[in-house]
RNA sequence: GGAGAGGUGCCAGAGCGGACGAAUGGAACGGUCUUGAAAACCGUCGUGGUGUCAAAGCCACCGUGGGUUCGAAUCCCACCCUCUCCGCCA
C-alpha cells in the first residue's frame, strides 16, 4: 500500500509512478475521498467529545428534569454521530480499496518502459556450451529417460499435471535439499516450513488480492486459499507485530509447493513443465530497515546467483522494467538461464525489494532504537530458485549426445553419489530391498 | 462434532454500566544510592488518528463484528481463537 501521505504531498509523484507501471491512477477520486473523510472525522471527532463531556454530567446530575433534558440532548446528538460515523465507514472502505488497488512505486533507479522490451541486461555468466548434436527439448528427454510422466500427470490432475519418477523426484529432491543447506548453513537462513493453505488477509497482505484472484486456488467452504508462493505465509509471519530492531534482519528460507492458476487460454508453453499449476520453489525472504534494503536486494540476488552459478549454469541478469515489473515491486531482478533444448531464456529466480509496501498492508513494523514511533520495515524476497525450471536447465544443458544427464557436481553427494541419470527401469513390481 | 471454561497493556492479573486507556505485581528503560553489582527508592513505560515548531488537548481501540444505553472492558447477539473433557480422524 502506499502511504496516504504521499499521494497528498506529491501526488505527481505517485500518479507517474503508478501509470509507469500501467495501471490507472485514480489520484483526484482518492485525495477527494480522502479530503471528504478528515472534514467528517474532525467534526464528528469533535461532536464525540461533546457527548463524552455531556454524558460524564449526566451522571452527575441530581435534578431530575435537568438530567431528562441533558439525556434527550445525548440522544440526539448521539444519532448524529451515529449518522456520520456511517459515512465515514462508507468513505474508509472506499478509500482502502482505492489504495489496494495502487501498486508499489518503482525506484527511481528502475528502467522506465512499457513492457519486458525496456528489461535491461545487467550482467551475464557462463558460456553457452556447443552441442555436437541437436539439444533436446527437456519434455522428450523427460519423456524417453522415464523421469517425467505426462500421461498420468494429466490423468491425475488435469492439464498440465505430471509427475516426477524416479531419478527425477530424487533430482527436485536433491535440489530442495541442497538449495536449503546452501542458504541456511552459508548464507545465514532460517529455515521455515509455512503452512501452504492461508487465509485472505495474508494474500491481501503481499498484494495478490484483491486484484489477482483469477490467478489463484481457494477453498471452497472456507475462506482459505493456496498459496502462489512462500512469500505469502512467510512475509505475513510477523503480522501485527513490533519488532525490536535489535531482531533486524530476519532472513527466512522455505521449500513449499506453489499454486496458480494460470489463465488456460494462454496456450503457450503447453509442452513440457515450465508453466504449471503445481511447482516446488525454494523462496528467501527478507525482514530488514529500509535503509537497508537497497544493500540487501544486491546481497538476495548474489544469493540467488550463487545457486545458479554452483549449479554450472549460465544466466543473464536481468533489470525489469516498470512495466514488467510485479504489483507489489519496487525493484526487480530476473534471473534467466539458457535452455538450448527449447532455445530460450528461462526465468529460474526473481529477486525483489518491496521495500514497505507489503509491511503497511500487512502491519509489519519494528521500534528504531531509541525512537518512540513503531515503523514499517522493508521486506525482499527472491526464488532461490524455482524447481521444475532449474530442472529443464540442468535436463537441457546437461545432456548428452545419448541424452543421458550428467548430475551437477553439487548434486550428486545428495543423490547417493549418481553421476548420471539414465533411462529409469519400467514401473513393475516392488524391488526387494537390500539386506532385508 | 458435543459439553464446559476463557480471550484485558511486553508478561502475569484485577476490573458494582459513569471515577477505567484501564488497579496491582513483574519485566524493560532512565535516575538516586554503591568501589562495582545486588537490594532499596524515585521516575518513565500500549497503538493508531488528529493537532502543534514542540507540546497540551481531542477521538478511537480491552479477540472480531453488530446491538442495548445519555454513557459499555463491563449487559445482549453472532462469529473467531485458546484451554479441558468426550467423540471422530491422518
Amino acid at each position: 500500500m502506499i502511504d496516504i501521505q504521499l499521494i497528498r504531498d506529491d501526488p505527481e509523484r505517485v500518479r507517474r509512478g503508478v501509470e509507469s507501471k500501467n495501471v490507472d491512477a485514480p489520484i483526484e477520486r482518492i485525495l477527494a475521498r480522502d479530503t471528504e473523510r478528515r472534514d467528517l472525522v474532525t467534526r464528528v471527532d469533535q461532536l464525540k467529545a461533546d457527548r463524552n463531556f455531556g454524558s460524564k454530567l449526566v451522571g452527575k446530575t441530581k435534578d431530575a428534569d435537568e438530567r431528562n433534558r441533558r439525556i434527550t440532548e445525548m440522544r440526539e446528538l448521539g444519532d448524529e454521530i451515529a449518522r456520520i460515523d456511517e459515512d465515514v465507514r462508507a468513505l474508509d472502505a472506499s478509500l482502502y480499496d482505492l489504495l489496494l488497488g495502487l501498486p508499489n512505486l518503482p525506484d527511481d533507479d528502475v528502467p522506465v518502459g512499457p513492457d519486458e522490451s525496456a528489461n535491461v541486461v545487467r550482467g551475464s555468466w557462463g558460456v553457452i556450451p556447443d552441442f555436437d548434436f541437436e539439444p533436446h527439448p527437456h519434455w522428450d528427454l523427460a519423456e524417453h529417460l522415464g523421469i517425467i510422466d505426462f500421461e498420468r500427470g494429466v490423468k491425475v490432475a488435469g492439464a498440465r499435471g505430471y509427475v516426477l519418477r524416479g531419478d527425477g523426484a530424487k533430482l527436485q529432491r536433491a535440489l530442495v535439499q541442497w538449495m536449503l543447506d546452501v542458504h541456511i548453513y552459508e548464507h545465514g537462513y532460517g529455515e521455515v516450513a509455512p503452512p501452504y493453505l492461508v487465509l485472505e488477509e495474508m494474500l491481501v497482505g503481499t498484494g495478490s488480492l484483491p486484484k489477482f484472484a483469477d490467478t489463484l486456488y481457494k477453498d471452497r467452504f472456507d475462506d482459505k486459499w493456496l498459496i502462489p508462493t512462500a512469500e505469502v505465509p512467510i512475509t505475513n509471519l510477523y503480522r501485527d507485530e513490533i519488532l525490536d530492531e535489535a531482531m533486524l534482519p530476519i532472513y527466512h528460507v522455505a521449500h513449499t509447493p506453489c499454486f496458480r492458476r494460470e489463465q488456460i487460454s494462454a496456450g503457450r508453453d503447453v509442452r513440457g513443465i515450465k508453466r504449471v499449476y503445481q511447482f516446488d520453489k525454494v523462496e528467501m525472504v527478507k525482514f530488514v530497515r529500509p535503509d537497508e534494503s537497497e544493500a540487501e536486494l544486491q546481497r538476495l540476488l548474489r544469493e540467488a546467483l550463487d545457486i545458479v552459478e554452483r549449479l554450472e549454469l549460465p544466466y543473464r541478469i536481468l533489470d525489469l522494467s516498470t512495466g514488467d515489473m510485479t504489483f507489489a515491486s519496487a525493484h526487480t531482478y530476473d534471473i534467466e538461464t539458457w535452455a538450448p533444448g527449447s532455445g530460450e531464456w528461462l526465468e529460474i529466480s526473481s529477486c525483489s525489494n518491496m521495500r514497505d509496501f507489503q509491511a503497511r498492508r500487512a502491519n509489519l513494523r519494528y521500534r528504531p532504537e531509541g525512537v518512540k514511533r513503531p515503523q514499517f520495515l522493508n521486506t525482499l524476497n527472491g526464488s532461490g530458485l524455482a524447481l521444475p525450471r532449474t530442472i529443464i536447465a540442468i535436463l537441457e544443458m546437461f545432456q548428452t549426445a545419448e541424452r543421458d544427464i550428467v548430475v551437477p557436481e553439487v548434486l550428486r553427494s545428495y543423490m547417493g553419489g549418481q553421476e548420471r541419470i539414465t533411462v529409469q527401469p519400467p514401473i513393475g513390481p516392488a524391488r526387494s530391498i537390500q539386506g532385508a
